[in-house]
DNA sequence: ACTAACATGTAACCCGTTACATGATTAT
DNA sequence: ATAATCATGTAACGGGTTACATGTTAGT
């Protein structure tokens, strides 16, 4: 059940709605853990249900009401108790890998394409990290705790980041020595 | 839903049972798609159900009957269209990065206790990877096409294996300047 | 008039996990 | 006896995705 904690971490900075949440977790937090707008709402309810998130209506001019969810106490301590839950590991699944295994004279031109358009994908993610990076977490060594810990989540985005390119990059030079066979 | 594809591809080698498919999905593949056997029985039924594997039971003495799968031609014809199939990149959901968000001296101990661990486990699996490189990738240009693709995928794995470590010890020192408080 | 952004939700379905359930054979 | 390995399943639950559903305001 991380998705509340996760919520409930993004509202210990600020009161936010599930709309600016949803925001949210299209970027920063996002980047690491990412949820629609549906399951956003969902969650939103179920939290409030356990009283570790509080809701107020915002009355807004030239835009609809919103809604504020703002963390308690007892949401604050359920999250500092989580944090101290074990999590054994979970290893990513991804369809690309399976399809690598698949590979033959047919795919390679396609399997080439998808490795392409995900170091594309990458490079503009990795160029985002950086600009986060040198903009907020010049230097480490001198963060208070907590950014401390954000600046980390961010250096292993950048440093997995850097390899899924070069890996990239010695995927497409070992599938460029293969005969392509048209469909 | 590419478990199911996971599994056909598992058997373009060899006709198994679920019970091996299960302990394949430990090793192998299973490296970058994990599976219970409770999950695979079931995915068993289904592709069963659209005519993509065969069964036929195995009588075996000294151990009970196994019922073993094979891929049908419809199976392997799904199987080579899905690989043409766009994937959207999905990100890796880690209860870990949320945690490190939520850093402060009160569990700084416990989070490099569970980096630590994170870090072993890699290790280990980092020693198997390089093992089955040595042992049968050792020259990848030379290998059959779809070799060429199961290479990849364990470069791939050997790639993030070693940049996580690094991304450790990083985070151990980082968090080694953080005074830690008790409970 | 139309599109984009703002704003919030429900319902159905699929996938994965956990728990439950059974039973044979081999080795200690 | 008991534990480990082989072997196959069902049921309940929870989380995530997709589709459906509604309505406002601002800009072109």
């Amino acid at each position: 059940m991380a998705l509340g904690h996760a919520i409930m971490t993004a509202l210990l900075e600020d009161d936010l709605s599930g709309y600016e949440l949803a925001k949210d977790f299209e970027t920063s937090l996002g980047f690491f853990w990412q949820a629609s707008h549906q399951q956003i709402y969902q969650e939103l309810r179920k939290l409030s249900g356990k009283h570790w998130l509080s809701k107020r209506e915002v009355t807004q001019r030239g835009k609809p009401n919103k809604i504020v969810y703002g963390i308690t106490k007892a949401g604050r301590e359920a999250l500092a108790q989580w944090v101290f839950s074990t999590t054994r590991t979970q290893t990513a699944k991804d369809d690309l890998l399976v399809k690598l295994y698949n590979l033959g004279p047919g795919n390679v031109a396609h399997l080439a394409g998808e490795i392409t358009a995900r170091r594309e994908e990458m490079m503009q993610r990795l160029y985002l990290y950086e600009k986060i990076r040198r903009r907020h977490y010049a230097a480490p060594e001198l963060l208070p705790t907590r950014r401390k810990g954000v600046y980390l989540a961010l250096a292993l985005g950048i440093h997995q980041g850097e390899q899924f390119l070069a890996w990239c990059d010695e995927a497409l030079d070992l599938l460029s020595t293969i005969e392509s066979q048209g469909l």
